[in-house]
This record gives structure tokens, sequence and C-alpha cells, in this order.
DNA sequence: CAGAGATATCTGCTTATGCGGATGATACCT
DNA sequence: AGGTATCATCCGCATAAGCAGATATCTCTG
């Protein structure tokens, strides 16, 4: 079956066959193990969260939503897309904790208020600038059709 | 063409028509506005990367890897899918940034390494702890068909 | 109450993305 | 050299998810 990797060859030997782990001094142990839950349906829950910032529309959405409470129809003039899609996008950042909304009448005023969201943001947008090039040749899992 | 909504309703008045801004005073100056991009290529770039994260599989991957090291082979194993697929995760993973891969001979060690990976995987997490009836909820933007 | 504006939801279409399985390229072992 | 294991890439297929446009609700104004 699989064959196990032989150990050490010539290269610097830090483990029981050469490989790094969580214990290797190395590391430290502030590199901490990222929290990702052990249940398939926790993945599936996180995995839906960042899919929700995985659209450029809602990430401009969410930046313009930062700056103040907007109403629906300013989104929809900011965003240059159809009301009805930008209405689902800003429901779906709602769900997702991104957004919060405040309805006023017949107006619904959207703003980013969970400081949380900005952390994940200016974490992400930092490790892109370290690996803007590789990224933008990752045609994703799908190969480029 | 689009109303302004009319000022100041009954409700609490903080602003020039009833609605907060980053300007409040409520939300403090550390409320920070978050970084995206103002372009739209940047906006992808970023949407991108998240999307990587945006997938149960790459984040049952990314936990895997966070231990130490693993072979390809290793995590075919875990993750219980064809070595195809995962293997094109895997690449993806490393593109994005979010994974780290160490050659020797025909074999592949993947790792976790960056700890602003493990910062983002946990303000995520923190944040779906908080809303994991609505976003579980969220058929996301598409109706549930 | 009738008309207009603001939002939300639904329909049908197109593209993106995940998947298995086949194929190909290297490296290792005997 | 020949056989095998590891890993990457390609193919075709099925589903997810984005989009515009049409309605449907609800609210405010006159």
């Amino acid at each position: 079956m699989s064959q196990r990797p032989s150990a050490v060859r010539g290269v610097r030997d830090h483990g029981r066959d050469g490989r790094t782990t969580r214990a290797d001094p190395r590391l430290g142990v502030d590199a901490l193990v990222p929290p990702v839950p052990a249940d398939q349906a926790g993945r599936e829950l996180l995995a839906r969260f960042y899919r929700a910032l995985g659209d450029p529309t809602r990430l401009a959405l969410l930046a313009f939503c930062a700056e103040g409470e907007r109403t629906g129809t300013e989104c929809v003039a900011h965003a240059g897309l159809s009301q009805g899609r930008v209405s689902a996008h800003l429901s779906c950042l709602v769900d997702c904790g991104l957004l919060e909304v405040r309805r006023v009448g017949r107006f619904a005023y959207y703003q980013v208020t969970d400081p949380r969201v900005c952390e994940l943001v200016a974490l992400g947008t930092s490790v892109v600038a370290d690996h803007a090039a590789s990224i933008a040749a990752c045609t994703r899992v799908a190969p480029d059709r």
C-alpha cells in the first residue's frame, strides 16, 4: 500500500522521519492549530461563512456599509447590479453575521458593526498581499476552461 | 428617482438623517473600516482567497496539515476523496498562501506555517459561533431549489 | 384610497466549481 | 531496465451560485 517515506535523506533532521511537527521547537508554541470544527456539519457552516466573503460584489458592499449606514437603494446604486440581486447579497451578509440591518418604515439600513469583520478582512488582505501572483494564477480547483 | 429617507422619525437621532456613521462617537475610532481593495481586480483576488477557505474539505485538510507535515497520500486517506481531487485542493491551498509545501523526492509535505491562517480561522469560527442558526438558514444567495 | 418608492422573493439562464476516474510524469527500489 | 508508488493534470459530468428581470409586499404621500 502506501509507503512510508524513508527517513532523513541528507536534509536536516528534525523529527522521526524528517518532518516538522507542531512540537518542533522551530515553530514555537504560539503557532496554534486553527480551530477548525471536528464535525462535518461545523466545517460546512464555517465554509459557508467564508463563501459569503468569497464574492467581490459582497466585499464591495461590505466596504460600502462599513463607512456608515446605507439603505438598500444606495447599495444598489453603488454595486451597479439589479436591485433583486443586491438585496439577496445583503440578506446573505446579514445572515452570516457580516452586516447588521436596522429597519425603519420601508427602509432598511445596513451597516458593518462587528469589529471582527474588519479584522477578518484585514488579515485576508494581508495574506493576499504576500501571495497576489500565485492567487491570481490559481484557477481555483477547477482547471481554466 | 430615489427618495431620501425622511429624517428622524421618533427613533433616537444620531446623524443628519437619523443614521449612524463611522464618525459616530458611539462606535469609537477603533471600529475601523475593513481595508477592502478599491479596485475591482483587488476585490476579485481577495474574494478568491476567501473562496479557498469556503470549502469544508479544504478546511479539513487545513486542520490536518496544521498538526504537522503531511504527505499527499496521507491527506488523501484523511479526506476520503479521490487522489486527484485532493491534490487539486492542496495545490489550491498552497497557491492561496494557506499551506506550504516542501518537496523531497517524490513526496510532497504539506503544512500550515503562517500564523495568520490560524487567526483567520479563529476569527471565522468565533463569528460563526454567534450566528450559527442564521448561517445554517442562509441558503446563500441563490434560493433553495 | 390610489400611486409611487423601497425591499424581498421567484423564475429561468449561464457560468463556476466540486467530484471520480483516466492519464502522465518522476522518483525509488530491486 | 522493469515495476511500483507518489503526485499532478485532464476529461466529462452534476450541482452550486451568480445574474437580470418580473412580481409581490409593505409603507409613505397626497
